[in-house]
DNA sequence: TCAACAAAAGCAATCGATTGCCTAAAATAA
DNA sequence: TTATTTTAGGCAATCGATTGCTTTTGTTGA
């Protein structure tokens, strides 16, 4: 019976040393070599002031004890810690995972860690990322806004707590911050353009929400490469809020009942509503790109392997987000950097496949 | 030439407010209202004694002096930080994104953050991120082995360090953590019935590095079926190492050239394998799914696109996500869950399209 | 052998929030 | 009115690493 108990108590005594094994610290490493944790600092740290001997002395009692430096803690007295804040509106898209790989990349390279966030196209949500990344002191906030984006008051307080802050894509283009940004409305004109040197002469756009600087920008792009060639600008084959497959092809079917359709669609928005049209169009027996042509926006992966291949804009992603990254480590310690509105563009390409190749 | 220099020093001063300028804490609070930090921080969080209406005065206070907690201090104290490690070998590629995604659905409602870690697939870089993130004291890690995985130890350091550890997908085996597995082996033998259903009679298989356990799993399905439908096993069917769309080509233009070559490829690998050698049969002119039959492995997006539309296995990766963060939360507190060697699996759906429809 | 100097190691404050314990004040009961 | 109990608020230690300053030890040169 005691010892029935006896175990019980060990058993209770082992679960509770698993859950709170108590961490090995400096002082610890101090103790046992009878020295002051400053030096064990110090050692560890290739600071100086500690003599070869007891440096190699500490380290390897270090690794024999299985220490590991509290970062919390060394944040906390340095203030500053070495990591970098992410928010997206969705992990899961491609242009983004590319980003936040390339922008991983370099800061892999630099010791820094990453918190990601999504906002998942919600304001509210955007703002309580942010809350939780200037909490932490990160070091640095890189965003591309929600689509719900409405005001920049909360953009504004990082700025107002020092915290470096970069923008990218998406941007509130009245803040004065960093900015990695696509050159949207070139790419868009060279997409139409292209179009109509292939003799397109009836171009409907899909058009994103225009809350949104990228989607405003694309539209720009359009409407500039149709007054440069002197083709009219036709208001019903401009087509709001088609950014995603099913609003594209919702669109299209809309587009395709007019009474003089249009000869091409230019799917502003994405590759997605570039495929919704697509469907669309086999789906009615039009032939793309002979009676229609078709272009995309993002350079999806699927773009060359749907029939026919869809003509599209590759953004350049992984290069986007290594440039941000090195936005930041370029000039991390000048105060005044952060204020010249330091605006990095990126060309983004014109892949052209079979889709407008009339 | 006086008022040049007070200029430029006040040029400078702004510099460095603008750099590291103060913020506000508890103790400013405190200050300002003749308060003790003590009583700030229990109005802050809710703690009793606090009279309500200084309760309500620091917090308007704080509201007004644009106060935010540091959450580095607060973790350092508490000894908690809301944060939980993902390490995963690309955050780019579409399962992977996925997964994260569920996550941090999950541990958003939580109030956790998240730390994201890509290996590239490289053990080194690996053992690198696991050290970052134990270093970060997060609460808990979750990770998907590299396909450079060799040994456990770094995985078995962080459970010495009392953080709790959960594997997903691809998993060391042998240690004793939690995990959130795909039934790899049941989708693949499967999915290999099907194809035998099919009618389809030689049957060969793109098989990925046996070092990873799914890649094991699945090639013990695809045995499996073969031996419950009396078909032989046959070695020159067998393909190592075809894990991506170019070695999936690669492999493919091999099998094809044999004596006796397949009527049906399962790439266990994944869709893009699939995807490789669909494109070389339809370049050599061989029916599929007539000729030869196709399935791959992922269910990614492309999949409907291809002509013809191919067959996969969804692995529900944004579930997976999610279970795995409710795992983690379930049993947050309880040291002997960890210990118990929790396991849970999802089943994954075989998506049958035309590829393998004969 | 001793002064002068350098190197090594110790001391103690600090970062900012939290929290157990204690005291003063207010509210209630006797 | 006095005794007793709540309630509000203050004090000070704590988390673990870092770092300026001081003290001790060791080395060099005279």
């Amino acid at each position: 019976m005691h010892i029935y108990i006896l175990l019980c108590l060990f058993e209770i005594s082992t679960i509770y040393t698993m859950k709170q094994p108590k961490r090995v610290t400096i002082y610890d490493i101090a103790k046992k070599l009878n020295l002051n944790p400053s030096s064990v600092s110090r050692a560890l740290n290739n600071g100086g002031n500690v003599s070869i001997a007891t440096k190699e002395l500490i380290l390897k009692t270090a690794e024999e004890m299985n220490y590991k430096v509290n970062s919390v803690a060394a944040n906390l007295r340095t203030g500053n810690n070495q990591t970098i804040g992410v928010i997206v509106p969705h992990i899961n898209q491609n242009f983004f995972a590319n980003v936040i790989a390339g922008i991983e990349e370099v800061t892999y390279q630099k010791g820094y860690s990453l918190v990601i966030c999504q906002s998942n196209e919600s304001a509210e949500r955007e703002i309580k990322c942010v809350d939780t990344l200037t909490n932490q002191h990160v070091s640095c906030i890189i965003i591309s806004v929600s689509a719900d984006f409405k005001d920049s008051s909360h953009l504004e307080n990082i700025q107002k707590q020092g915290i470096p802050l970069i923008q990218f894509d998406r941007v509130a283009d009245e803040l004065d911050t960093m900015k990695v940004l696509n050159d949207n409305e070139s790419a868009a004109m060279e997409a139409v353009s292209h179009m109509i040197a292939k003799g397109y002469k009836r171009i409907a756009l899909l058009e994103g929400p225009q809350n949104l600087n990228i989607f405003r920008q694309r539209k720009a792009g359009y409407l500039r490469a149709l007054k440069k060639h002197n083709l009219p600008v036709i208001p019903e084959l401009i087509m709001e809020n088609a950014w995603t497959k099913e609003l594209g092809a919702t669109a299209t079917r809309k587009l395709l009942k007019l009474a003089q359709p249009p000869d091409a669609i230019f799917a502003s928005t994405s590759d997605f509503a570039a495929l919704g049209a697509l469907e669309v169009a086999t789906g009615m027996n039009i032939q793309v790109p002979q009676q229609l042509g078709i272009c995309g926006y993002s350079n999806e992966s699927f773009g060359t392997i749907a029939n026919p291949s869809i003509t599209t804009i590759d953004q350049h992603s992984i290069l986007m987000g290594k440039t941000i990254a090195q936005l930041y480590f370029n000039e991390p310690d000048s105060g005044i950097s952060i204020s010249k509105n330091q605006i990095v563009s990126i060309r983004p390409e014109l892949i052209i496949r079979d889709s407008t190749l009339k």
